[in-house]
DNA sequence: CGAGATTCATGTGAAGTATACCTTTAGGCTTAA
DNA sequence: AAGCCTAAAGGTATACTTCACATGAATCTCGTA
């Protein structure tokens, strides 16, 4: 049996590796130079380049469709100007923040004690009041004079969530400090954000604003050949595999991440069916990989009401055809609390718990009037039938009973 | 037959509550002068 | 008297509950043709 095993490394450390440097397709991954991206990269620089000489610079409000560079392109430029900032001795600090992470700084709260994490203080995750978190983040800036740039990813996720108050008070941190200054970088995918705005927030929040293009298939192409030069060994794709990840991309309004992480996935299929070369076939796989993954991961992190839910609208369809409506899904949820020794939440929260699902992407939901029979929401599972036996294996696993 | 009233089942907003955690404060104890 | 520790008091954010009202088309009601 162990021989067995060796022979297994033996052959695996013989094959030709597909990648050389698997890290440069990886999502986290920011490349040295960025390619089609040469007058945003530009314009932002420009916005930003005041604060070398110590002038605050003008808030900037980057927009664009996901997978178009914009959090590359301003997670490089700050990285660059924090470097060269520190390498003249200027007194810069920058700051990325991405507010749609769960449990992050998808509060107000939570939005300004993460900043003062990445500033190196430790901040209670509860219990301080909101003004408190805000006279600390002010006390440690305003210790010297400098300059702080704050890029806000995905705000608009932020905004829609707990309203536009946050930005008033963000936007007016300046008047309370004596000596250092904050500028702003709000990103945002949704592209009519802005104009949903408070017109005072709208004025000094987006002093500079940024467009950013779809991507183009030739330029998604290039992109993906330079990358693609860079991770693989030599001859490790087969024509047209890049052609391919392009066209798909392109597809969905020039995603880029999504074509670099297809050809990656596609990549790690074709290796782990030993094949000396990336097929086109694999695409196909990947495409279908990644949204497993995609999927599995969602739900394996979703908390375990909202999976006790999920279970209930998976249990219900697997029962009748069609019109899941949220009173059979509470009935059955009732059933399955004290079964897997879970305390019982109200229909309010149950509704609110489904609405998550649905911003999630796991389920669409729609409010649909059934006249005399009342109002409820109709439920569509949207996880493809492939990936369902799995999803209620980890649901099974995770509360411990059997569908 | 058709206009308007009624109805149902749940959506949805606002206010209230429980929990977990924070800082402040007052009291008690120890220590050192 | 000063210093230190501790526990209670008073406060907050967040997740959830409670309360109350809003929805909107199928169905019912009733006056009229």
């Amino acid at each position: 049996m162990d021989g067995g095993l060796n022979n297994f490394f033996d052959d695996y450390l013989k094959k030709e590796p597909l990648f050389k440097d698997r890290a440069l397709l990886q999502s986290g991954y920011c490349p040295e130079t960025i390619n089609h991206r040469e007058n945003e990269l530009k314009k932002v620089a420009n916005v930003l380049a005041p604060s070398l000489r110590s002038d605050k610079p003008s808030n900037l409000f980057i927009f664009g469709k996901t997978g178009t560079g914009k959090t590359l392109v301003v997670k490089h430029t700050i990285n660059q100007l924090a470097n060269y900032a520190k390498e003249k001795g200027i007194k810069l600090k920058t700051i990325y923040l991405n507010c749609k992470l769960k449990r992050v700084a998808d509060t107000e709260y939570r939005l300004v004690a993460q900043l003062l994490r990445n500033l190196g203080v430790e901040v209670p995750y509860t219990g301080l009041p909101t003004e408190e978190v805000y006279k600390k983040f002010f006390d440690v800036i305003d210790k010297e004079k400098q300059i702080i740039v704050v890029a806000l990813d995905e705000i608009d996720q932020l905004v829609s969530k707990i309203g536009d108050e946050l930005l008033y008070n963000i936007t007016r941190m300046n008047e309370e400090l004596n000596n250092a200054r904050v500028s702003f970088i709000g990103i945002s995918n949704d592209l009519f954000f802005i104009d949903t705005l408070d017109p005072r927030v709208r004025s000094s929040l987006s002093e500079e604003e940024v467009v950013f293009p779809p991507y183009n298939a030739i330029q998604i192409k290039e992109i993906l050949q330079q990358r693609s030069d860079l991770a693989f060994s030599t001859s490790a794709l087969s024509t047209g595999v890049i052609e391919k990840c392009a066209a798909y991309a392109a597809r969905e309004h020039g995603d880029a991440r999504r074509a670099i992480e297809l050809l990656r996935v596609a990549a790690e299929v074709a290796e782990r069916n030993c094949q000396k070369v990336v097929k086109i076939e694999n695409i196909d796989h990947a495409e279908q990989k990644i949204e497993y993954d995609r999927i599995l991961d969602l739900i394996t992190n979703q908390p375990k009401q909202s999976q006790v839910v999920l279970f209930s609208i998976i249990k219900i369809q697997d029962e009748k055809k069609e019109g899941i409506f949220t009173g059979e899904v509470y009935e059955l949820y009732q059933k399955l609390c004290p079964k897997i020794g879970l305390s019982m939440l109200t229909q309010r929260r149950v509704s609110d718990i489904i609405a998550e699902l649905d911003m999630l992407g796991i389920i669409n939901s729609r409010v649909l009037s059934k006249g005399r029979y009342g109002r409820s929401r109709e439920i569509t599972i949207m996880i493809p039938k492939d990936t369902l036996e799995k999803v209620i294996n980890i649901l099974n696993d995770s509360l411990g009973i059997a569908f």
